[in-house]
DNA sequence: GGCGGCGGCGTACGGCGTACGCACGCGTTG
DNA sequence: CAACGCGTGCGTACGCCGTACGCCGCCGCC
């Protein structure tokens, strides 16, 4: 009674699987299943065709294995799915950056885009807290790297951390987001919304939201041109780091 | 062969149930199942068991009919959630607030944070670019005004208000994670953090992580108390306003 | 040379979204 | 007043999913 609900995965197994990846047993060193193919498949598959296409029986199939194989190596889906981030994390660089505590948080911030964009489905794997597997530990531990020594709390380190790659993460998003919308209707996200620009124009007005009106007007036309998701991260990331500015130069004053 | 994989929403379909939402027919004015009966249903299940408990068969239970019976009056379950989505949006305050625009973007963020913990389901739902309901159109438009005459483009108002926002949901996904575990394993954020501490330590070190060691230690110990997924928010936003009162004030000098 | 255990997997179950077609009764029309 | 058409409600059934369970054959060890 005291277990939980299945639609979750189980943390435990997770981080099991992550930090003492099986030592491979004499038996098994032969051209036979592995977490590691496994993951590696699962990756490919979600890379290629998103995450709705993500079956065990997809994953078995990948691998030429029959479908309740795979569960000999991973307790199940959603611990399969921690392991992919995990995994995802590793492939990240960890380049040391020379200049300024704004030049290596913006070269964080488009590291992780880089991987979202490569990675779209990671976008809509990760609603949950990711497992701290060892991958994102070293993430972790080199990105706050960046915001060492320039005069912040340890807390206020993890805090900017945080609002960068959350704003990486939604930006990344809305641009994945564009993406699909594009490879569905087969229009570019401003052909699309000429498209519908009278359509709407004529909702906004009769409801009165002239303003409305006028910027998403603006903002769509713009679309495909100077604005566009691409724009959305450079002038959010800018205003970011701009405002974390303001602490440090704080902090440097005090100091 | 066309037509697309039934994985995702028609979004014409979803507005054309938004916009035109059915005139009640003669008929169909008693006690009767409705587009409105059954999205409050489904909202209602949302909110208090989570998106994973919202089926077909469990929103036709609750209105006590036939689980076909919902497929009446609305064409699946994804447009069904688009519907819920403009709905939650429709509940939002839209009181017009006294001050600068700093006070009155922080209210827009406020009211945001306060819509995502009501409806905690939001923030796992939005995986696609949400439609333009009306409610969602009348949101845009009267946050636009929060922005409007302070010398941004166009372009910029919808930038600005798209960072504020993200950041809001990503601050809000962190909190509703926190709650998640908390519900999970009956510990608050910080009673885990400081039972899984000696565990991290001991990896961290082995790995040589040490600043993620310090960090981590650091902001774990502090949950529940300064820290926490409060913080985090209050933390983002106030360096997130700073960095837009920068284009503010170059755009005040410019003239 | 026997055997224990592990890797591999076939079958089956419950639950999901939903296509399809039928029954019923109301509002309209002759 | 009678006949009809259609909107409403729904029972059944299908194909997909994740995965529990138990069997089978082979490898390495005693």
């Amino acid at each position: 009674m005291a277990s939980e609900r299945k639609a979750t995965a189980d943390p435990a197994r997770s981080l099991a699987i992550l930090w003492r990846t099986r030592e491979p047993t004499s038996r098994s060193a032969g051209p036979g299943l592995s977490v590691d193919r496994i993951v590696r498949a699962a990756i490919g598959i979600a890379d290629a065709e998103g995450l709705d296409a993500l079956t065990m029986r997809r994953v078995a199939e990948a691998l030429g294995v029959g479908t309740m194989s795979v569960y000999t190596y991973v307790p199940g889906k959603a611990e399969l799915v921690d392991v992919m981030i995990d995994t995802a994390y590793g492939e990240m660089p960890r380049t040391a950056v020379a200049g300024d505590w704004r030049a290596r948080l913006e070269r964080i911030a488009r590291d992780n885009l880089a991987l979202y964009q490569r990675h779209r489905w990671m976008l809509r794997a990760e609603t949950t807290r990711p497992v701290l597997g060892p991958h994102l530990l070293a993430k972790y531990d080199h990105e706050l790297t960046a915001v060492a020594d320039i005069g912040l709390t340890d807390v206020e380190m993890d805090a900017v951390l945080t609002l960068v790659l959350g704003h990486v993460k939604s930006a990344a998003r809305a641009a994945s987001e564009v993406v699909d919308l594009e490879r569905e209707t087969g229009m570019t996200d401003g052909q699309w919304w000429q498209s519908h620009a009278p359509w709407l124009e004529t909702y906004m007005t009769a409801g009165s939201y002239p303003t409305a009106a006028r910027v998403g007007t603006a903002a769509g036309q713009q679309h495909g041109a100077a604005y566009g998701p691409e724009y959305a991260f450079e002038f959010g990331l800018q205003r970011v780091l701009d405002g974390i500015s303001v602490v440090v130069a704080e902090r440097a004053a005090a100091g």
